[in-house]
DNA sequence: CAAGGACTTTAGAATTATTCTAAATCTTGA
DNA sequence: TCAAGATTTAGAATAATTCTAAAGTCCTTG
């Protein structure tokens, strides 16, 4: 029972918050490190079957919101509809384009503590988004 | 044609997007001004239908796409499920309480302007969340 | 090793949120 | 007044997510 402690960092992240390492969830992960697009829940569920042709759909929602609780994948709602999932824990903002969907990371500074606190509020995350056209989207209106 | 144009700033903000006064619309607006509680569209709906019985769900919803094309309404999308809408057009952003949703508004100093703007990107607005626990479900944890 | 328990996965059903469709109605400008 | 275009409506359709029940896995204890 102690051997296994070290597998890696993954393994550990979801002990620690009392999930159980799984093939299907290291799968997930995987899927959301090798292409950083923010996709889907569904886009994730169709990458994950090419290696994983059993895995369900069920499982892929699951695994987000452990992944989530876990603190290793971030929950992005940018628009109306499916939510999307970002690997990346930096502090940063989303730029969201809104004509073609294309989203990208942008690092945020210290200065995010600029953020007013009203009394009492315990601040677990910030979730920034920034609107607009991309430089592409922009140039071709 | 030409009186009605004073009618009132609803009004004419909905014509200059192209768009008719409607007293769907118009109701829909009074609900969302009434109780700036960041309703959802279902709720919208259940509480415009109090004064107007016939109104329409779909109804309900292109007129809220209206108000937000219109820049009346911002819709606000904090967790995985149904949009919110709020009419509070100030640079404010939200403080949401994951556990028992209550929505609040805090108003934004000058310096969002910190965001960084990665090049040609056309920003339209930014979309600030603040996630956490508000004071009442910090104290009873 | 066997049994029990907790956690996980699976397929598919169910639910929720939103969008679409087609017909009826309304408004506006010619 | 008429035609075009916008809007509304009920209900169907679709999309996104959650739920359910059964089966599988893994660990711990006897």
């Amino acid at each position: 029972m102690v051997e296994k402690k070290l597998d890696n960092k993954f393994s550990e992240r979801l002990n620690t918050s009392g999930f159980r390492f799984t093939p299907q969830r290291q799968r997930v992960y995987d899927v959301l490190m090798q292409k950083r697009d923010h996709p889907t829940a569904d886009e994730v569920f169709v990458r994950a079957k090419k290696q994983m042709p059993e895995i369900s759909h069920a499982t892929v929602y699951n695994t987000l919101d452990a992944l989530v609780k876990c603190g290793l994948v971030k929950q992005v709602q940018l628009q109306r509809g499916a939510a999307r999932f970002c690997p990346n824990m930096e502090e940063h903002c989303h730029y969201y384009c809104d004509k073609c969907g294309e989203v990208f990371d942008v690092p945020l500074n210290k200065n995010s503590a600029m953020m007013p606190s009203p009394r009492g509020f315990k601040v677990d995350h910030y979730d920034i988004a920034v609107h607009g056209l991309c430089a592409d989207c922009a140039k071709k209106k």
